[in-house]
DNA sequence: GCAAAAGTGTTGTGTCTACACCCATGT
DNA sequence: ACATGGGTGTAGACACAACACTTTTGC
């Protein structure tokens, strides 16, 4: 009843692993596509490679699996070498992948996971990490680019039918700003207006009771709200947020 | 740069991996939650192990990942051993497990998947393995109950919003069959006169012109639909199939 | 007073549920 | 004929998009 195609880490036959060949169990990391929304722009969080394979290639930051690591444990390690984990507002899976050809010299599965940064956090970056605008992305190592997009996929998706705006948006925010956060992460223009009638009817916003007050050009002063939970959930089995309409 | 914490699988610094112990490198296996309609109830197919641990209790089927396997022909390989893999309508990813408690004895990862099977096939299946009703489980090993759980989720959520129906049902039906079958799958009634204008609007369903014999009572004889498609497709971003208004 | 920005009211539309009614067949 | 099950028509509920209109501020 075992599967008989095991070869390491069975506890009854102990067999001593050929490094490098065709190497009997794969190597596994983790990898994080985060994403912020900045400068109007919808951006995800990428590193250079110093060394081969895609030497000088922008890839997402994550790194090995570590012994007794949980993934989500792994990937938030790996990252706190690039930004402060105290920054990210939401961490969720998003797919394990798993073709032999993905990495050139080795057996290597990979989990990523989708990280979000709120609005207005800069978070000090080292040299080797910049953020890029998702819409303008140079080509990415590995298979790297069609997991971002999965990513913006899940992300855009999640806006419908769940309150995880919240992780995008400041802790407290005018409708206009929020308004702006989901254009960028849609990417099609998302009326204030109905934006908040949608989320109250929800129950997922709050007044706050202040008020923004208003710019240089003069302007009725902003109300200010903020979400109501900071924690993920389905608000809307059956969801919203349609795009306009086309013109005709 | 170079992420510190590898042990095994470093290319530059090769060191010897210390079978046993806290063990640097973990088994992978695969599983899936095969779901299938039988007599008007979602089904789940279990395994009974045979040995430690969890000696006795029911599981999810799989088996260790071999070497220089996709998981999901991993996955399909352990299936085959249970059920005929060409009657499997739909194979996807649902997650990555990696708690290191969630195997007693190693540090194992379990990729889940989602299968699903046509309603009325009746695969022959090995002694250990039988189909149980979802909503009469007995307790699963490991954290296998919850993957079930989070299989039905998945496949409820795609049948609002996806022609996901097209792997659970035959490939012709009558409209009354296919609303047994989402009623089965959702766990509350779906009305076949709403469902047949839905599924229509969407253009996934297609009139195959012929009729169901009546049954020995009378009655107007069925017409037979198919889905236009037999490939997971989104038919609408933001969707559908609400549970009933709740009576007063 | 006028421009600018925020917020409210109102209308229209698409998509769904609910349910009464009509159709085709067997006994 | 009439019982049985399938199919159609229609009305109402809802949630949303669109957009004109009103409010509040700075200059």
């Amino acid at each position: 009843m075992r599967p008989k195609d095991i070869t390491v880490s069975d506890s009854q036959s102990k067999t001593q692993p050929e490094p490098g060949a065709a190497r009997p169990s794969p190597t596994h990391v983790t990898l994080a596509v985060v994403l912020q929304v900045r400068d109007a722009d919808l951006s995800v969080l990428l590193w250079q490679r110093a060394r081969p394979p895609f030497s000088g290639a922008w890839s997402l930051p994550g790194g090995y699996l570590g012994p007794g690591d949980t993934l989500e444990r792994s990937i938030r390690a790996h990252l706190a070498r690039k930004v402060d984990v105290a920054e990210l507002s939401l961490l969720e899976q998003l797919e394990t992948l798993s073709d032999p050809g993905r990495h050139p010299d080795e057996w290597q599965l990979a989990t990523a996971y989708l990280g979000l940064v709120p609005l207005g956090l800069d978070p000090a970056l080292p040299e080797d990490t910049a953020w890029h605008a998702i819409d303008e992305l140079p080509g990415l190592a590995f298979d790297h680019g069609a997991i971002v997009l999965a990513g913006r996929e899940r992300l855009r998706a999640k806006l419908s039918y769940t309150n995880i705006g919240f992780a995008l948006a400041p802790t407290a925010f005018s409708i206009s700003e929020l308004s702006a956060i989901y254009t960028a992460a849609l990417g099609y223009p998302v009326d204030p207006t109905n934006l908040r009638r949608v989320l109250e009817r929800r129950g997922l916003l709050e007044a706050t009771g202040e008020r923004r007050a208003p710019g240089r050009e003069g302007g009725r002063p902003a109300a200010i709200y903020r979400f109501a939970s900071r924690d993920l959930e389905v608000t809307d089995q059956f969801a919203v947020l349609r795009p306009p309409r086309p013109a005709e």
